[in-house]
DNA sequence: CGGCCGCTTGAATACCGTCAATTATAGTGG
DNA sequence: CCACTATAATTGACGGTATTCAAGCGGCCG
């Protein structure tokens, strides 16, 4: 169940298997649908439990008095909500089912006891709440210093690195591809664009062979290419096993 | 010396002596002077010590290859930098004073010896933390959903509410005011809008008398009008001692 | 097969950026 | 104390990127 999540910690470091057993046992708890267009949890909300995604997209987003919503940013399988967030009278953003989503609601104090009894654990999510706070950081150097086409080139970069740390990617003769179920309208409203204009730098970005994006996939013909034109970095994403000091030593 | 740190925790709950002293002796182990235009720490360097603002400006800011800058976050006295990031080999973003500013370099596990010996010192630490994140969070809406005169607008509330939080307004007669050390160039890199159109739009806020600005000190004539432009809800910060439960009991 | 949602297109315009030059302010040294 | 210099603020003209409004297209699902 808490596959994803562990995949993804493991990019900083090695899990014990007991590490995993933890996980496991704490995600399998209690399990909760949400379709399309429904909140898991919204502005506002005293929050009680922490929410992992299990399964399926989801975003969080703000909404400004007059109706204008940024979503600022994507929650893809292996993610978690609200760690540590239940200390707050409540909650200041909003997060939404883009897909059918699955949650594992799992008790705050369940999830503190498992991580802070071990050192590796607590580690691995401190890491994990450090790549958030840099993704967050890149999102506001998108929005404020890149144009359309490296705006959106970047996002498509950031979220083929991220669901490569998790395994949902594939990788056929070079070409990288993943499951993107994001309306144009979305992704407008994450990238602070208009519709129609999110429309037409999609199709210089397809002229370009950027990206092919038919039905709900999303293939990166040339890595390099898109990266170079989003002036992507990775760096901020720390994939690179910061952490492998910390390595579990089993076989 | 960690007073402006300590009176910001307190916006959550009532530290007690204990937590003080203990706070206070870690932020006055060694002080290191940061001079207008020079970095606290760098992009690519390895996370040494946990640094504390105990005096000036400074930001956090991302420079994409070709030399475009953005300012992700303003640092003032009170703000933490980096707690938690020595476990990454590299730090992904820079932070440069844009005044004077004194630092105390704190090891990283004295802090952590501090923050972890004390269920309120922990809890006060990870509320800090979500306040960050949450001002990140407010600051891609901002640059993705308003328009420059709420941009700026936004930015003058945040940084008003955050001030007060740490003593550093002055109210007279009804007017708000505070010390505000930063050029326009500045601001452009940190509203992601151009030099001339902040300065245009600073304008248009005078004519409104939304704000006055005055060598280095801004003065706020009517906040509940500045806070309508900006469609600012001061939610986010938390600042209503959402961890009252946890209070000191002392006289 | 009809309807809805998402995608696409065109035209007009607004907002904001760039370039370049000028004025103001502050800090420095004679 | 005042000239000198660097930095910061301001202004005008022009152009480009992106928004808005409105309409048409297309595919998927009941």
């Amino acid at each position: 169940m808490a596959t994803y999540l562990i995949r993804k910690l493991e990019q900083f470091t090695q899990l014990s298997s007991e590490d995993k057993q933890k996980l496991e046992r704490a995600a399998a708890a209690k399990v909760r649908v949400v379709r399309p267009r429904e909140d898991i949890i919204r502005e506002g909300d005293k929050p009680r439990q922490v929410n992992l995604i299990l399964d399926g997209w989801a975003c969080r987003y703000k909404v400004l008095e007059d109706g204008r919503r940024q979503i600022v940013g994507f929650l893809v399988p292996g993610d978690v909500c609200d760690i540590r967030m239940f200390i707050l009278k409540q909650i200041d953003h909003s997060m939404g089912a883009l897909t059918p989503v699955r949650v594992a609601e799992i008790p705050s104090d369940t999830l503190l006891d498992v991580i802070d009894t071990s050192p590796r654990l607590t580690r691995a999510m401190w890491w994990n709440s450090l790549v958030e706070e840099a993704i967050s950081r890149e999102w506001t150097t998108s929005l404020g210093q890149r144009e359309a086409i490296e705006r959106l080139s970047h996002l498509f970069c950031e979220l083929y690195f991220r669901l490569k740390a998790v395994g949902l990617t594939e990788n056929g003769q070079g070409r990288k591809s993943f499951e993107f179920p994001v309306t144009q309208d979305q992704l407008a409203d994450a990238t602070g664009m208009s519709t129609v204009h999110v429309n037409r730098t999609l199709q210089l970005m397809r002229e370009q062979e950027l990206i092919i994006w038919k039905g709900k996939t999303v293939t990166i013909p040339d890595l390099e290419a898109l990266m170079s034109v989003a002036m992507f970095n990775a760096n901020y994403l720390h994939l690179d096993r910061d952490g492998h000091e910390l390595d579990a030593n089993e076989p």
